[in-house]
RNA sequence: GGACAGGUUCCCGAGCGGCCAAAGGGAGCAGACUGUAAAUCUGCCGGCUUAUGCCUACGAAGGUUCGAAUCCUUCCCUGUCCA
């Protein structure tokens, strides 16, 4: 991180980009452009300055430089992560530069959140797996061409210790402790390690690097890219545009007293929906939030407008439509966009088979088992084997509590034994499994 | 460096010599109900070819005791105050 001189500033546009930028850019007028992009915005720092450079941008047909930052731990993108890139394909589709920046120095430190403070470094190897991973998704969304791809070790890998403590003497911990998570942790007595107040300094120091226009992120981010513009100004740039939109919550979320409530989507906490998941599980999984949650996904995730929503939202309330069936078209959109409408159509077709008319999915897992010497293969074991039960106590409290049926008959006994033949095993609601059992 | 308060099962949190695999809540799983919703109700919720049996677990290592999550010692970690 050296401080005013900024030692890379020479990002290469692709060709295609820069023949292409100019000409979109131009294609649409600035106050089209401001209202295309702040779309459901939650902060905007500063209105005017963006405008102001939107209409710069126009007139000279010089692309904006947009940046949003991506931990680079867990490269499975999900729907939460997806209301931010469609923020950031629409830059693009304006004709601006989108940075996707991968924190992969940062990652050392993870966001602070008071859990996990300080995680493993990656090795280089995984920091370019996770890279790739991230890029077959990304661009699901977001246009290769037009995409820039950076790891925020270019610079900071080769800053210095005095570096780093030129930049920790610029941000006084008063202000840092202003930030909602250390506030709250100070208060709690929770800890906080020194090198948590590193992050939101080193995010910031992104934006210098790359001289970014505009930063965007959750809302959660708002502190740290707010960092970010303080520390261009200290540089001498012209500070970025920080934009924050809505963080979606996950399917665990609920309504409670008329507002929804819940963790945010992450994939740590099991309540996600990658985008890279099968059809039937993206399909199932939107299926299983309440109904109050549906609109809230419908307002962050659905390209339906604002007009189209409202009127759904009436047909329901009315009773006119059922809710169900809102669910299954906002579950069919989803799995369309990151799919195919043909794998829509079959995710919902699966599960109306599965779900409503409790019949076998079509893909069930198939599996032989021998026996070995003895005339029968205990139930329990079997159901360990074939992970369908997590331990043999689990298996047996499956049974017993009356969660497994073989062929269609409820099995109680624990005892239970399979012979040579063929079974269909169940447990549970959403576990099959198609089972020889050869002599 | 000193004084004090803490570290309990996936999470929060009670227990403070035997009745502790450890209250209660949350999460999770199963069953009922349903729109595989949600809410609600019921049961389960460390492991072991289930056994009034064994093993592993109350920050770590030792010790006292017939017996320790509970007492003692040392160490590690977290916080508060003082320096």
């Amino acid at each position: 991180m050296t401080s005013d001189a900024n030692p890379q500033s020479s990002m290469e546009v692709p060709v295609a980009q820069r023949e292409r930028g100019p000409l979109l850019l131009r294609a649409t007028t600035p106050a089209e452009q401001y209202r295309e992009v702040t779309r459901g915005a939650v902060d905007l720092h500063v209105a005017v300055e963006l405008k102001d450079r939107l209409e710069r941008a126009h007139a000279t047909g010089t692309p904006l430089l947009v940046k949003a930052g991506f931990d680079p731990t867990a490269p499975d993108l999900h729907l939460g992560h997806t209301v931010l890139l469609f923020r950031m394909k629409r830059f693009q589709e304006l004709g601006h530069r989108v940075v996707f920046l991968i924190g992969d120095y940062t990652g050392m430190i993870g966001d602070p959140t008071g859990k996990n403070s300080t995680r493993p470094a990656l090795t280089p190897e995984q920091v370019v797996a996770n890279a790739e991973t991230y890029k077959r998704q990304v661009f699901k969304i977001l246009d290769p061409e037009r995409t820039e791809l950076r790891f925020n070790s270019e610079w900071h890998g080769r800053a210095s210790g005095t570096d780093l403590i030129k930049l920790a003497a610029r941000y006084p911990v008063a202000r840092m402790l202003e930030r909602d998570d250390f506030k709250r942790r100070f208060r709690e007595g929770r800890s906080i390690a020194i090198h948590e107040f590193l992050y939101p300094l080193l995010q910031g120091q992104d934006s210098v690097a790359l001289r970014c226009d505009v930063e965007l992120g959750g809302s959660d981010q708002l502190f740290n890219l707010l960092v970010g513009r303080d520390l261009m100004k200290d540089a001498g740039l012209i500070p970025q545009i920080v934009m924050t939109g809505p963080i979606l919550e996950g399917l665990d979320a609920k309504l409670v007293d008329g507002a929804i409530a819940g963790d945010k989507m992450s994939k740590s906490l099991g309540n996600y929906v990658g985008i890279d998941e099968p059809a039937e599980s993206i399909f199932g999984k939107l299926m299983s939030i309440t109904d109050d949650l549906m609109w809230r996904y419908y307002e962050l995730l659905s390209t339906l407008s604002a007009a189209e929503l409202s009127a759904l939202r009436a047909r329901v309330a009315s009773g006119e439509e059922h809710p169900k069936s809102a669910k299954v078209r906002l579950a069919s959109e989803l799995v369309e966009r990151f799919h195919s409408a043909q794998a829509a159509k079959l995710a919902a077709e699966e599960f109306e088979r599965v779900h409503a008319r409790r019949e076998w999915p079509e893909d069930a897992e198939q599996r032989t088992a021998a026996l070995e010497g003895g005339g029968a293969l205990g139930l329990l074991k079997l159901m360990c084997d074939a992970g369908l039960a997590s331990s043999n106590s689990d298996a047996r409290r499956l049974v017993t509590q009356g969660g497994v049926t073989i062929n269609g008959e409820r099995t109680t006994d624990p005892k239970a034994a399979l012979g040579p033949g063929d079974y269909a095993i169940q447990v549970g609601k959403r576990r099959f499994l198609r089972l020889t059992v050869t002599p």
